[in-house]
DNA sequence: TTGAAAGCGCTAACAA
DNA sequence: TTGTTAGCGCTTTCAA
C-alpha cells in the first residue's frame, strides 16, 4: 500500500463551476470580483467555492495574466552582517506594509553564494514576481546587474556605485557623517580617527567622504582604519589598531553602532574612558546605541521609511507612472548622547 | 506616442525551437538534462537559448508539473520583537542553505497583519511554494492552522501548543530554563524571581516550567512578571516591578537576553550591582549576551541548527520519506560568565 | 532520438 | 448577464 501523501488534488474553477451549475467563465468573473454578474449567480459560485474548498491556482493565473502581485526583496548581505544589521527588519516591515496595503505579495530572496545568486536570478526571470527592491547591493554585483538587465521594475535601497539610470531610495550618508564629524569636533577633539567599513557600497564610501571633508585640514588618513563588515569585531580591532597608531588619539567616528559598540570595549580593554579621554560617535541609532555604556551619540536614519518608499517607486512603475529615475534622499538626524 | 514601457517579451521555448531547428519537445528535453537527446541538437539548443537569452516561464512549469522547487518560509512576529530577535536570522540562514543545496528556493514571507495572514494563506494555496516553514507561530495562530488544513508539506520551528501531529524542531525549554536556573541557585541567591514573556508561545510558557521545577518548594509567584514580548523593554519594566514587590531579590531569570540587558540597566539606575547583589541569567546567547556589562550568563540554542533541520524536514516529506511526524529536540549549553 | 499534440487552470475576448 | 473558446508556456505521452 503506498503512503498516503497525496494531498486532496486541489479543487479547480470547473469544479466550483459543476458545482454552481454555471460556466467555468462567470465563475472567473465572481472570483475577480467583475461587473456583469447577477447576485444569484455570484450567491451559488460563492457557497459552491466553500463547498469545494477551492483556492485559486495562481501558476495558472500567472501564466495567463503575465502578473503575480509579489513583489521580491533581495537581501545581499555575508551572513555575520545579516544578523547584525538593525536596518533590515525596519526595511522589510516597512516595505511589507506597503506592499500589503496595495495587495501585493513581499517575497523575501536572501542572497548568501554565488548558487543563490544564480537561483535567485531564474526566480526573478520566471514571472514569479513582478517587481523588486534590492537592499544592500555592491559594486559589481551580479544581482544588482541581472536585475537592471531584466528591464525588471525595481528600486534599490542605497545606491550600487556602478549602477547607472536606476530608481533608488537612500540617505545623504555624506552628509550625515560629516555632520555627525564635525558635531563631535564640537567637543574639541584634537585627534580624530575613524573606524569605517564596507568601502565596496555606497553606505561605506560616502561615510568616510563625510568624514574626510569635516576634518579638512585634520583628515590624517593614518587614522582611518577599514573593514569589510559593519560589525562589533571590526570595531574591536579597528580600535586597538586605532590605539596602537594613534595613542593620543581623542575621538571616533564609528561607521555603525555596532563598530562603536566593539570600539567601546577595546577603550575599556585599554582603560580609557569615554567620553572623557576619547568621544565617540556611531551611526544608524539601533538598539545598540542605547544599550552601550555610556549611550551612544549617532546618527538616525529612517530604515522604514527607506523600505516604504523603496516599495512605492517599485509600485509606481506597475502602475506605468513615470517615477523618474534617480533617487531621493531622505533626511538624517544627528542624535547626541553621552559617547561624546 | 506610448511611453516605451514594454519590456522586451520574454523568448519562449518556442522561439529557442524555432533558432535552433528543432521542435518545442526537443528544447524542453534539453533544458532538463534529460537522456535520449543528440549532442548536436544539445549543443545547437544551448546556442538558442543564450542567442535569443530565453529564460523558462516558471509559472507555465509550475503549471505542468505541479511543483515550484520553492519553500515557503513563514515569520509571524510583532514588530518589535522581529526586530529584535536575534534566532531568527540565523534560522533563515541555516533554512537557506539546506534548501539552497538541494536547488529549492527559499522564500520569506513576513506577517505583520490580519490581511497578511489572509494573503499569505492564498499564496501557499496557489502553488507558489511546494512545502514551508512556520517560525514562532503562537497558540491559535491561523497560518497555523491554514498550514496544516491545506496538507502542505510543512515544518515548525518551535510547537504551536495547540496543533497536534505536526513535524517540528525546537529546544526543551523547560529542560533549558531548569539547568540554568538550577545553575543560578547554585550560587547561593534565596530570593529569585523571573521575568517571563510570550506565554502564548511554547517558548514561554516551557521557560516559566522549568523555572518553576527548579525552584521547588521555594517557587513564589509574587517574583514572577510577565509580557507579551521579549524584549529590551520588558526587562527594564520587569525588573522595575520586581524590586517593588520583593525589594531583598537576588537572583533573576530573564526569559531572553534582551530582556536581561533591561534588567541590568533597571538594577544599574536602582544602585544594584551586578553580581554582587544581584545574578541575572538570559537565555539565547545572542550577541547582546557578550555585551552586556557583565557579560551575561545564558543558555545557548542552536539556531542555525534549527533551520536546518527544519529544512530538512520539509526536504525529506517532498522526496516522499516517511519522517515520523513529531518533534525533534536539540540540545541547548549552560553558557556561565559574570552576571551570576 | 525526435516531433506532434494534448492539456495543466485560468482569463478574456467574443457570441449569444 | 452568461457561455464558449482560444490560448498563456511548458512538459510529457505517444508515434514515428
Amino acid at each position: 500500500m503506498p503512503p498516503e501523501r497525496t494531498r486532496p488534488k486541489a479543487a479547480t474553477i470547473h469544479d466550483v463551476a459543476a458545482a454552481a451549475g454555471l460556466s467555468r467563465g462567470t465563475v472567473s468573473r465572481v472570483i475577480n470580483g467583475e461587473p456583469y454578474v447577477s447576485e444569484e449567480a455570484r450567491a451559488a459560485v460563492e457557497s459552491a467555492i466553500r463547498q469545494v474548498g477551492y483556492v485559486p491556482n495562481t501558476a495558472a493565473r500567472n501564466l495567463k495574466t503575465k502578473r503575480s502581485r509579489a513583489v521580491g526583496l533581495i537581501v545581499h548581505e555575508p551572513h555575520p552582517l545579516f544578523l547584525e544589521d538593525p536596518n533590515i527588519g525596519a526595511i522589510l516591515l516597512g516595505t511589507n506594509s506597503v506592499l500589503s496595503k496595495a495587495d501585493y505579495q513581499l517575497v523575501s530572496l536572501i542572497i548568501d553564494s554565488e548558487r543563490d545568486s544564480d537561483r535567485v536570478a531564474d526566480y526573478l526571470g520566471g514571472g514569479f514576481v513582478d517587481g523588486v527592491i534590492v537592499i544592500s547591493a555592491r559594486a559589481g554585483d551580479p544581482i544588482g546587474r541581472a536585475v537592471t538587465a531584466m528591464g525588471i521594475p525595481a528600486a534599490f535601497v542605497g545606491h550600487p556605485p556602478d549602477l547607472e539610470g536606476i530608481a533608488y531610495v537612500g540617505i545623504d550618508n555624506v552628509h550625515a557623517a560629516h555632520a555627525i564629524t564635525e558635531r563631535l569636533l564640537l567637543t574639541g577633539r584634537r585627534r580624530v580617527g575613524m573606524i569605517a567599513a564596507a568601502l565596496d557600497r555606497d553606505s561605506g564610501r560616502d561615510r568616510l567622504a563625510g568624514f574626510r571633508s569635516a576634518l579638512g585640514e585634520r583628515f590624517d588618513p593614518e587614522l582611518v582604519v577599514d573593514s569589510p563588515l559593519y560589525s562589533y569585531r571590526t570595531g574591536l580591532e579597528g580600535m586597538r589598531e586605532l590605539l596602537k597608531r594613534a595613542p593620543d588619539i581623542d575621538g571616533v567616528f564609528a561607521a555603525s553602532d555596532a563598530i562603536a559598540a566593539g570600539a567601546l570595549d577595546a577603550l575599556r580593554e585599554a582603560g580609557r574612558s569615554v567620553p572623557a579621554d576619547v568621544g565617540i560617535v556611531g551611526f544608524d541609532d539601533s538598539a545598540w546605541a542605547l544599550r552601550c555604556q555610556p549611550p551612544l551619540s549617532t546618527v538616525r536614519q529612517p530604515a522604514d521609511l527607506l523600505g516604504q518608499m523603496a516599495a512605492q517607486r517599485v509600485l509606481d512603475q506597475l502602475d506605468g507612472k513615470p517615477s523618474a529615475p534617480g533617487g531621493t534622499m531622505l533626511d538624517t538626524e544627528v542624535i547626541w548622547r553621552e559617547s561624546a
